[in-house]
DNA sequence: CATTGACCTAAAGTTAACTTTAGGTCATAT
DNA sequence: ATATGACCTAAAGTTAACTTTAGGTCAATG
């Protein structure tokens, strides 16, 4: 993503984020865009720093956190420095959370690779009656 | 988790995957866990296929695949052999979309990591006006 | 000068994934 | 024999995250 200009309309944000219109104004309304200004005839100017912060937005939904949450987060940027602490544990839980994701998709990534050998054999014999039916799912997962 | 028994309560198998009883009922009831039995009194027996299909559910749900498309997947593993190439290119195209899943978290990682150092050291100096406010958010993932 | 396109608001509607409620069956423990 | 706990169904309710609708402003274009 080239930023070449110093502010968008909501259009053009919508765009580089892959996002609707009406979405970008939801989040607005919402407050999960702290800051963002409107011009004199009520159009939203998004600057660099309201497109970092839907940049993080869309960080912290890929992470599976609740809007209410980002938004909480939002507030305590806008709060100062008495929120610091606060934020510096939040990342810190993310961290974790996140580490554990990455683990858990690795796992799961494994089970997709034994289940694409499985229906390539499956298919190759035209059947899946000789490929082996007994081992649980829950098996091949325990091997990470 | 140990499986030493060949069948399971709904309320065992709630407790094994951390489920509430009544998600259980609603993804039968979606056929979701497909071949599930149930007892002479109707209460549901699950076997080690059932508890298999739930394993598999937690999985896709874990990838951010909605139910009506594991509810397809688990139709398609009761047609039998005709359905094999389906069941195929869904985990091959699963396979990308995980392997990108990590990648992006991977990166998300990278900019937790920024903004926990940030927040330390804005922590240490008791502000983050001293902390680098220039660079985007952007910036940053992008250096992955 | 009218129409098109990008924007706006306020409010209602939608969808997915559950959860809750209300009422009922059974086996087991007191 | 009654009360407790685990199960059942059917149906209604909830919540999050959007999307859609209806009606309106404004600048540029044919």
């Amino acid at each position: 993503m080239e930023l070449t200009k110093d502010s968008y309309s909501i259009g053009e944000v919508a765009k580089l984020f892959n996002l609707s219109v009406p979405t970008l104004r939801y989040y607005d309304q919402e407050g999960l865009i702290p800051g963002l200004k409107k011009d004199s005839t009520g159009k939203r100017i998004f600057n660099l720093q309201n497109i970092d912060a839907v940049q993080m937005i869309e960080c912290l939904k890929e992470v599976k956190m609740p809007l209410k949450d980002i938004k909480r987060f939002m507030k305590w940027n806008m709060e100062g420095d008495s929120t610091l602490d606060k934020r510096l544990t939040l990342f810190n839980n993310l961290d974790k959370q996140v580490s554990e994701q990455i683990k858990q998709l690795s796992i799961i990534l494994k089970v997709i690779n034994y289940k694409q050998r499985y229906y390539q054999q499956a298919i190759e014999d035209g059947t899946e009656k000789y490929v082996s039916q007994n081992k649980t799912l829950l098996n091949e997962i325990m091997k990470s």
